[in-house]
RNA sequence: GGCGAGGUAGCAAAGUGGUAAUGCGCUGGUCUGCAAAACCGGUAUCGCGGGUUCGAUUCCCGCCCUCGCCUCCA
């Protein structure tokens, strides 16, 4: 089977993907930070993670998947101290809100979800080693900073000078702290101890405080998928300072490539701009269902466009994805219903799953999560599949592949399809609207149009939509 | 100012040096008493101006516009 290119950040090129140990992609993704529900636009990036992993597994390759809880930083601190709740309980009631709407947007569970506050030793350790090194320092308040200047290569991710940086540092200079840094463009990796974080310090050898943002995700990727891993992911926002920093620190440690890949998504928008609180124009998946819809609606939505390009969510788009979801479901109601995602992957892994028809579809999700024109051979294949079924030109054995082939296609968008339209017919009809369609049946087989049609609309009103055929008809429900 | 993404039909959105997938919508047809549903078909010369080329939407140069990052952020 041919192998996954995915375009990376760092190189800013399209690469094969492929893991180091050749057995199995290790991955980190940065995750939620726990201090209310996440929106749709925080969705998007796991969701375009969550189609990665599922095209790789399901290309017969093992993963490791982490992703992280930040559970521990200016956030959640502040958040939980608002609410009068402990930091802990705060973050766990928000870690339970964040499972429950992954679950229902059909996203895999990661193999390890690393806590941030849980691994603040690994981090002290991190830290030091950073400091034996000569890469970082103590400032007189207790704080930790990380010296760019000791990095050469700081900067490559993000392709930023370091004279610009520091030529723009006194314009974005961060002024409570200016004076403790070497240079403005230092960042943090231990805070030391302030009144406004309560109770929530840490012991370290720089005294008590709490580990920077930054760090978590380097320690905690490290710990789990070792100095230097396959791939890492996250929101394009995020590549800096995030990403730049943790490149940093990590490889100014170990003296290793940290990530051998870079993934990033691009922004959701809303209305033509970032989604953002104090626009208004934000929304979580509570929202989006509140509003008439499904998680796997949104999750169409959101895989409808490359995941490199910016989308602009409306529910004009929404209504799309409805439409075309129902259309997948019914083919795959006719071909025999959809393999599941664990059938498909142990096929995978012993032997190429055999695509037949829907072989271009998956061939476009190979070449950089091309999802529009997955979806456009998609149809494509669909249109096809559907004159032959319907003259009978579709033979049990050839059916049986395209079942599988579909499977894979579904499997990898990880849409949950809803009922075929064929089987949405059982739905119960009340006894008064099956009485009136009869007598519509009646009045139009004596060809009394008026009638007949004036009926139609009375059950129209009522929510019933009549569907005749040459020797009956049927009485569906509108939507 | 620095870095980056993008401008393709009413909307959404791929793609390619040789006259542009697909979905929604709209529209014509078949079917129907008329509709609905279904099916068949139609629906763009690719931001603007130059250049390279036999030929550019696709390559190069300039310009305009939109959006993002540069402070926390998916």
């Amino acid at each position: 089977m041919k192998k996954i290119q995915l375009h990376d950040t760092l190189s800013r090129k399209r690469l094969d993907l492929v893991p180091e140990d050749g057995n199995t992609f290790r991955f980190y993704c940065c995750g939620p930070t726990v201090y209310g529900p996440a929106h749709i636009g925080n969705f998007r990036a796991f969701i375009a993670q969550d189609f990665l992993r599922r095209v790789i597994e399901l290309s017969g390759l093992k993963t490791l998947h982490v992703r992280n809880i930040t559970d521990v930083d200016d956030k959640t601190i502040r958040e939980s101290i608002k609410s009068g709740v402990a930091l802990k309980d705060f973050t766990t009631g928000w870690t339970d809100q964040f499972h429950k709407d992954a679950n229902a947007l059909n996203l895999l569970e990661p193999h390890i979800e690393p806590s941030a506050v849980e691994h603040i030793p690994e981090q002290i350790e991190l830290i030091q080693n950073l400091i034996d090194k000569g890469n970082a320092y103590l400032s007189e308040d207790g704080s930790v900073y990380f010296s760019v200047h000791s990095y050469s290569d700081y900067g490559k991710l993000t392709k930023i000078d370091q004279r610009d940086l520091q030529a723009g540092a006194g314009e974005t200079a961060n002024d409570a702290d200016e004076y403790t840094k070497d240079n403005v463009c230092d960042f943090v990796l231990w805070k030391a101890k302030k009144s406004e974080d309560g109770d929530n310090f840490w012991q370290s050898p720089w005294g008590d405080g709490r580990p920077g943002w930054h760090l978590e995700c380097s320690a905690m990727g490290m710990k789990y998928l070792g100095e230097s891993f396959d791939l890492h992911a996250g929101g394009v926002d995020l590549c800096f300072p995030h990403h730049e920093n943790e490149i940093a620190q990590s490889e100014a440690c170990t003296g290793k490539t940290f990530a051998r890949h870079w993934f990033h998504n691009e922004h959701l928008m809303v209305e033509g701009s970032k989604m953002s609180k104090s626009l208004g124009n934000l929304y979580t998946l509570s929202d989006i269902i509140g509003r008439g819809y499904t998680a796997s609606e949104l999750r169409y939505s959101l895989l409808s466009g490359s995941y490199r390009t910016k989308i602009n969510f409306s529910f004009d788009r929404m209504n799309e994805a409805r439409i075309n979801l129902q259309k997948i479901a019914n083919i795959a109601y006719r071909l025999g219903g959809i393999d599941s995602y664990e059938d498909l992957c142990d096929i995978a892994v012993r032997d190429s799953i055999e695509m037949g028809a829907f072989e271009s579809s998956w061939g476009a999700l190979l070449e950089d999560l091309n999802a529009s024109a997955a979806l456009g051979e998609l149809f494509g294949i669909i249109k096809n599949l559907e004159k032959k079924l319907v003259n009978g030109n579709l033979s049990e054995s050839d059916k049986k592949i395209c079942r599988q082939g579909l499977s894979v296609i579904v499997n990898a968008f990880g849409w949950i399809l809803p009922e075929p339209d064929s089987l949405k017919q059982a739905v119960e009809v009340p006894e008064d609207v099956k009485v009136l369609a009869e007598q519509r049946w009646q009045a139009k087989c004596d060809k009394d149009w008026s009638e007949s049609d004036r009926l139609r609309d009375e059950l129209i009103a009522l929510g019933w939509v009549i569907k005749d055929g040459k020797e009956g008809y049927d009485v569906e429900s509108v939507d």
